[in-house]
DNA sequence: TCGTCCCGTCCAGCATATTGGACAGAAGGC
DNA sequence: GCCTTCTGTCCAATATGCTGGACGGGACGA
């Protein structure tokens, strides 16, 4: 880490302390823009609810009039909605989230992947990635499986709970995992999720000595999840990881060997930038059936 | 200079000013946050290559320390993600984009019906939203084709060429139609593409008349689709539309008639605010074995 | 019907975000 | 190897966006 990193981050802890709990509002040179992204934040938890800017202003502790001109500004980009006289999110969010999500190769890699594990495609495949203690979920792949109990896309869960989580974790140092989970509490989705760090950590030492984590009913009962960890392609990028879900019932001891035999494949094809070279965002002029 | 041609001038002088800004960007009272859109905006077209605060300077014409700030507002806030020195989309785009979409209750009950449908839950459904002269695509039901030739979500298509996109401007009065596409040149995807507005209210008429539109082969070739309206629920929100996407050699006589039907049975389903109340923000609370 | 309450919008003054330029550093061409 | 030409970051001065309060309008309750 540079000097300049350091600073950085020695500034913004001492802001946060500061501001002892509000929202993490760093003075940022971009105010307005910090603003409008916890703004959207919001929005998004509100779940299709419309707030008005009074509303707005009272959960953030900013002026009013402030908080109702960046939601003009919001609303005239297409990232919120005028619903009445509130505000929701808007569609171009959409679009930039899918934007994201075909940027990311290791996404496009994926869906291509899962079609082709020999045990796995039957089953349902999720990526996700570590974002601080939480793990966003960017892609799916739904097996043949009616029953749809996975998350949707976007969505973030406790990486404690999870298997892509425990996957991710797992695959950091232990004084990293600890100082991410500094003063974190751990959420108890079922009886069965790890409630606390020293669990965590124990927990993540048989990952890396198993190979795979497992997720044995602590997000949802009834329901297990075998991960692997997919490391980033470049500095920065937080680690990823796939994850099959299963009901328990189907977790069979002939089964469960064969679909971590798939998932250490998904993963390894995953992280070759090799293969990111070629089916990367050129893609649509490879076939497999391709002659010269 | 009679007082008529004094307006008309003033008129052309404002749009003019308008454009002056090369961007669309009207003095917005939150000018940060309108450019941190326009930022997004363009990161999303770079398609995941990362951009440099100079370059963007360039492309915007807006300051060069101003972009940069913007920047590491957006990088803190998650919207952004340094790479390098540079920046592309960030992880929370997933995240509120998935927000979003989950917002809409059109889209929950779209996954749904489309299982239910007797022929045409095995085929492609699309369902996406009218913004301006293009289609946002919001949901996909993928069939047991194993041809992905779908679009994926997020994507913006221009209406003229595609079945969701004139089912959805059928919905419309078509002044309101020729107000839109004023001064827009219509894109030719293929050979079959409608040339000109009037060949475009031509055919909306005709699918007036019909009661579904098709695109034949004017997306890509050797692709047909057949699309129907779906009435937002809200005054302000735009036309929503929903498509079936057929390989051409697939529309045979016996089963497009059958697609149209469930088209139809899934637009009324989608159009009725009553599902939406059963099925919408609040269905956790709900259980069809809910008793006292 | 009236009164009360709260909401969203508007306005002027101040604080502050924006800006243009200058700086160090890295990559690329000769 | 050297020079050119970019890049990203930093700084102080100014224009400008942000803020607090006041206004009109609608919803609810009496």
């Amino acid at each position: 880490m540079t000097s300049a990193e350091n600073e950085v981050a020695d500034r913004e802890l001492a802001v946060v302390a500061d501001l002892a709990g509000e929202i993490g509002e760093a003075d940022s040179l971009a105010p307005a823009v910090t603003r409008a992204a916890v703004i959207l934040d919001l929005l998004a938890e509100n779940g299709g609810v419309a707030a008005g800017p009074s509303e707005l202003a009272r959960r953030l502790g900013l002026p009013k009039s402030s908080i109702a001109n960046i939601c003009a500004a919001l609303a005239d980009a297409g990232l919120a909605r005028r619903v009445g006289t509130g505000f929701t999110l808007g569609r171009k969010l959409a679009e930039l989230g899918g934007a994201y999500l075909a940027s990311v190769d290791q996404i496009q890699e994926f869906y291509d992947a899962c079609h082709e594990l020999e045990v796995g495609s039957d089953e349902t495949i999720q990526l996700a990635v570590l974002d601080g203690t939480e793990m966003t979920y960017l892609a799916r792949h739904d097996g043949r499986q009616p029953v749809r109990l996975t998350s949707q896309i976007g969505r973030r869960l406790p990486a404690s709970v999870t298997a892509t989580g425990k996957a991710a974790l797992a695959s950091l140092d232990t004084d990293e995992v600890a100082r991410r989970f500094e003063g974190v509490e751990l959420p108890t989705l079922t009886r069965r999720s790890l409630p606390t760090i020293g669990a965590l950590l124990a927990d993540l030492e048989v990952v890396r000595g198993r190979g795979y984590s497992m997720d044995d009913e602590e997000t949802v009962e009834g329901v297990v999840c075998f991960g692997v960890a997919i490391p980033g392609r470049e500095p920065g990028d937080g680690p990823y990881a796939a994850s099959i879900t299963l009901l328990k019932a189907r977790a069979t001891f002939d089964r469960v060997p064969q679909l971590i035999a798939d998932l250490h494949r998904l993963a390894e094809r995953l992280s070759d930038p090799l293969h990111g070279e070629w089916t990367g965002q050129a893609a649509a002029g490879r076939r497999d059936d391709q002659r010269p």
